[in-house]
DNA sequence: CTATTTAGGACTATTCTAGTCCTCTTTATT
DNA sequence: AATAAAGAGGACTAGAATAGTCCTAAATAG
């Protein structure tokens, strides 16, 4: 099914909730209300995205997280990566450079994968935070060209 | 990590072997032999790749599965449809017709994961296993553009 | 000083995946 | 007609991954 987690469903949500104002500063509690997502999730989504410099957050009474940029530049494939680290449909397109492949003819096209997943990758890094706003506006993203020429570059 | 599981990864491995001749006649077991994939996996992805009609088998002795179609008209979307059904990156976006999303403001965002999913799908629907032939032999494949707004109309 | 809130892990139960195996049906060959 | 080769269709199991919870420590506002 090309499935992804569910916490990165999660992320997302809170994500385009926070964004719906781009400086508030949101306790996860505040989050888990605002979203119906359990708090302890929650809390663990926001570590993870504070990890990947998604998010900034404050200490102590008063605290929360708050966006480290603004929605336009906070792609849909940084908030994956962030909770499933780095995009790679296949085992092999990330961990083929130390060891080979173990088929023992499958790995030939090796060279596919990378395009495949940098097809898909082009893809997500081009919605960002903004378009997910936009879309719940029922207004239109922009208009962004991917040419799959370029990917060997 | 926005994983494809490995079934998956076999099956573009076993149908770039298959396209190599693409009228040709194949039974699991030496299509497990050439893969290096063990036979009871070769066959179980060989079946499913049957029901989803990208594959024509023929039942008996000297039997085997061959292409149903040529390499440029089977699209890696469909392979992966195939195994892992349709390409959905959430629960929601296939499964929200009928029953609502249990989060309380998740699903305004509905409409945003499904131009994610159409995205993604989108960029796998572009690359056919003829591309996958022509990248083994260190070719660049042809140019393809994916206007963003399309997804729309 | 105390309440609030994040930081960082450890831990568990459940679900999913990969992989195997068994039985039945079909067909070519002799 | 008998036999061997091959696919059809599931059932089943072990292991891995995921989702989700919980606990303790550290920071800060008031």
């Amino acid at each position: 099914m090309l499935r992804l987690s569910k916490l990165t469903d999660y992320a997302i949500v809170v994500l385009t909730y926070m964004a719906k104002n781009q400086d508030g500063l949101y306790s996860a509690i505040e989050i888990a209300k605002a979203t119906g997502v359990a708090p302890p999730t929650v809390s663990k989504i926001l570590k993870e995205l504070l990890k990947a410099k998604v998010l900034i957050s404050t200490r102590g009474a008063k605290g929360g997280y708050r966006l480290a940029k603004t929605a336009e530049k906070i792609t849909v494939a940084s908030v994956i990566g962030a909770l499933e680290g780095p995009i790679a449909l296949t085992e092999c397109s990330v961990s083929n450079h130390n060891h080979s492949c173990e088929q023992v003819s499958g790995c030939e096209i090796g060279g596919v994968w990378g395009l495949i997943n940098q097809t898909v990758f082009n893809a997500l890094e081009a919605i960002t935070l903004a378009d997910m706003l936009v879309s719940v506006n029922r207004r239109s993203p922009q208009e962004i060209n991917i040419p799959i020429s370029s990917l060997y570059r």
